[in-house]
DNA sequence: ATGCCTATTGGACATCTGCGCAATAGGGTT
DNA sequence: AACCCTATTGCGCAGATGTCCAATAGGCAT
């Protein structure tokens, strides 16, 4: 295969361990689905990477922060708080529908269980979740402050909708169809309407896209 | 080792491989490791189980029915529908707080996380969860009937509060005090009485115990 | 062209996994 | 005491896994 620079494979070699993640789960990709996935040796991945433990928690938080900036992204383009808060569940639940996209709910899932075992894994995945609550919360506070949300705690509402977010999703990816993808979806945002004293149907999914 | 009967071994077998699995986790558990902790050679456990994929889901199974179990028997002791939400929430917190209990939420982490590559496991958590599920709106039901709780889809109702408390449990399990034990049990508390119609307060703490 | 550096190969190695099978041994029945 | 059923053993098999290493080959400086 073709010869390349250091740090472009490097980031070929995390694209792909991505890529199997997002398919087979953390726990489920080996040195081997990577290679083949590459297209390459499985001998080069250990030329970048001195352990697979070094490899996945470098690919788990690549994969994770993408999906968070991916969102973060998307709300700058709401033009209030309500808007931007709506886009937030849109690109969520987006991000949940295409199971070939990078968005794998699965390793979250793997995260989170392997969090007990695994503290490099354990200190990203606490790490990124609070990015995701602060994220929520600052669009609270800014619907407070504009008068069209009503929340005397933003940083416990944003936990509130977030885990709730979390356990409904968590039900869709390990067990089916127990619960709806868009049960899940509508559910949480009427909950978060709910929570915040916003308009029934404010929320609902934006149109565009 | 001794001889068993069938029904002992089996009994015996299901033991050691739930203390593995409190120990290990479900995806870090070996035939090798159940029969080192039982005391007996590996053939054995192969002799009662066909695969151990059937023998996680039913050590996982009767961890899990245990504390099913407990709560529903502790809900009867309850009078008034409200009464038996608030036990309800009472004995899962109760579970949560002993860490060297039977309770091991850690055991659902794992079983979540496992359901996507174990097909025997997936369909016993998913079984599980529907059983508490189906606890919980029964509870919402003779609510809605006794008129003291106002619910226009007691099944989703159900859904939205379990998926909550899993969600936030995750965090107090998965990332230590990012959010705190009694924030998790207090907010479902509360967001079951914003759901359900209850007035603020009355899921509070049953104070014996 | 020539030569050197290193990206890349492909397979060896040790270990671990679930699983199956022939042999053994213990206990209840006759 | 003789016997049979089966619980139990201990090992072997095939496959998968992470890691390592000698050999190869591609590109850049000279």
């Amino acid at each position: 295969m073709p010869r390349m620079s250091p740090d472009e494979r490097r980031a070929a070699i995390v694209a792909a361990t991505r890529a199997v993640m997002a398919r087979n789960g953390i726990a489920g990709t080996t040195v081997r689905d990577v290679a083949a996935e590459l297209g390459t040796s499985s001998g080069l991945i250990h030329h970048y990477y001195a352990s697979m433990d070094e490899l996945l928690a470098e690919a788990f938080e690549q994969a994770a922060r993408a999906d968070l900036v991916e969102v973060l992204d998307a709300i700058t383009l709401g033009s209030t708080p309500v808007q931007r808060l709506a886009i937030f569940f849109d690109t969520y639940d987006r991000g949940l529908r295409d199971g070939s996209g990078d968005f794998g709910m699965q390793i979250w899932l793997d995260a989170w269980a392997e969090a007990a075992r695994r503290p490099a894994l354990r200190r990203t995945s606490r790490r990124l979740n609070e990015e995701w609550q602060r994220a929520l919360a600052g669009i609270i506070r800014e619907g407070v402050d504009a008068g069209v949300m009503v929340c005397p705690d933003p940083d416990a509402s944003a936990w509130r909708i977030l885990s709730l977010l979390d356990g409904l999703v968590l039900q869709v990816v390990a067990h089916g169809d127990v619960v709806s993808r868009e049960q899940a979806d509508a559910w949480s945002r009427t909950a978060a309407e709910s929570e915040l004293g916003i308009r029934a149907g404010l929320l609902s999914p934006t149109l565009a896209r």
